[in-house]
DNA sequence: CGAATGACAGATTTCAATATCTGTCATTCC
DNA sequence: GGAATGACAGATATTGAAATCTGTCATTCG
């Protein structure tokens, strides 16, 4: 059984994603990890120095899987840039719809804490501009695109499509309008973009 | 002396400003209001059926400021419309920044009425895609830009360029990279209308 | 000996009593 | 008579004492 088994800091990720589900940003405690695991605070505090470091380990798995989905796409050599981009930035605003839509408190949970680890999240933006700018690189090699820095415009992009990503947005992701927002959005980025 | 004069809307509302200044929203009551006028809070109910009607009424004076600022760039028919495209974004990115820099406290303030005005905010971002509706159109008739529908790139070009005016990002607006950032979005999107 | 424990101090949160506020309205004032 | 008042009920906010939590560490356990 559980008990038996040896306390390791992955075990440990997994009870504080489940107290966090179950009681909230606000009121899950180390305690209340060590009571799910059957253990002591004090082991808790072995693996992880702080609270908040716990925490911040967290946020960077939950990150984690966002970027790992999308590289997918932003990686694939068989499609064309333009194709690439779009369908990149629709993964994405699909996914934290779907997110933010299927378990809003648990979205609401994890949306505070990324408030928390600002450091963290800043890595993950890195990461996922880093794959825009692979998109928009590629673009410009293939002569389908025109930019004098794919970075910077990988960055202008991603930052002007952050209402359809960034979750202090999540109110407006289900009104009527956000599909046509979306796609003019795009559209208007796009040929922006194009040589 | 004040106590005389007439009791009206108007100066309810300056009074009700500078009580919000001084008090911050969480803690500006009506009766403060009144105590600040030297009349009973009963009086101030006589002209404002709820806090709430009061404080909407703050919050749209606030916002009409802004939208007057920029309607002189948006109708000055004398400059081409990409010119005046980027001075008004400009013009709209340099108020909000100055006024969250030189006095952070009201302008946290006047934030936290905005989330609470979702009506009176809505309408205000509705003058204002008006406005870039205007210069827009504008492009397309002199055949500088190219669009669709101007209402639908309008509001393209707002949305996109939201962290650069919607308060929730206000944090960043003192970066070193913010101005590079917003060149970069700017120019984008203007390349993104170019016929 | 290394992993786990639980008692502890100081910091933070909870909770219930107390105070203040919102909105109404019968009455007063000019 | 129309504007202003202030007492009032119910809702909301404040406060401070009690409970809980965080992080440490001397001690126990296997």
């Amino acid at each position: 059984m559980a008990a038996t088994e040896t306390l390791t800091a992955e075990r440990i990720l997994e009870a504080t994603e489940e107290v966090l589900r179950r009681h909230g940003p606000a009121k899950a405690t180390v305690v209340d990890v060590a009571r799910a695991l059957g253990v002591s605070h004090g082991s808790v505090y072995r693996h992880f120095r702080t609270k908040a470091a716990l925490r911040e380990a967290v946020t960077k798995r939950w990150l984690d899987r966002t970027s790992e989905a999308l590289d997918g796409i932003a990686g694939d050599a068989s499609r064309d840039a333009e194709t690439r981009l779009r369908d990149w930035l629709a993964a994405l605003f699909t996914a934290k719809r779907r997110k933010a839509g299927d378990d809003p408190e648990l979205f609401a949970t994890y949306s505070v804490l990324a408030g928390e680890q600002v450091g963290a999240v800043a890595e993950h933006i890195d990461e996922l501009t880093e794959q825009l700018t692979r998109i928009v690189a590629d673009g410009v090699a293939s002569g389908l695109f025109r930019s004098d820095d794919p970075g910077v415009s990988a960055r202008a992009v991603f930052q002007a499509t952050g209402r359809f990503h960034d979750p202090v947005h999540a109110g407006e992701w289900d009104t009527p309008e956000a599909d046509a927002d979306f796609e003019a959005a795009v559209s208007l980025l796009l040929r922006g973009l194009r040589a």
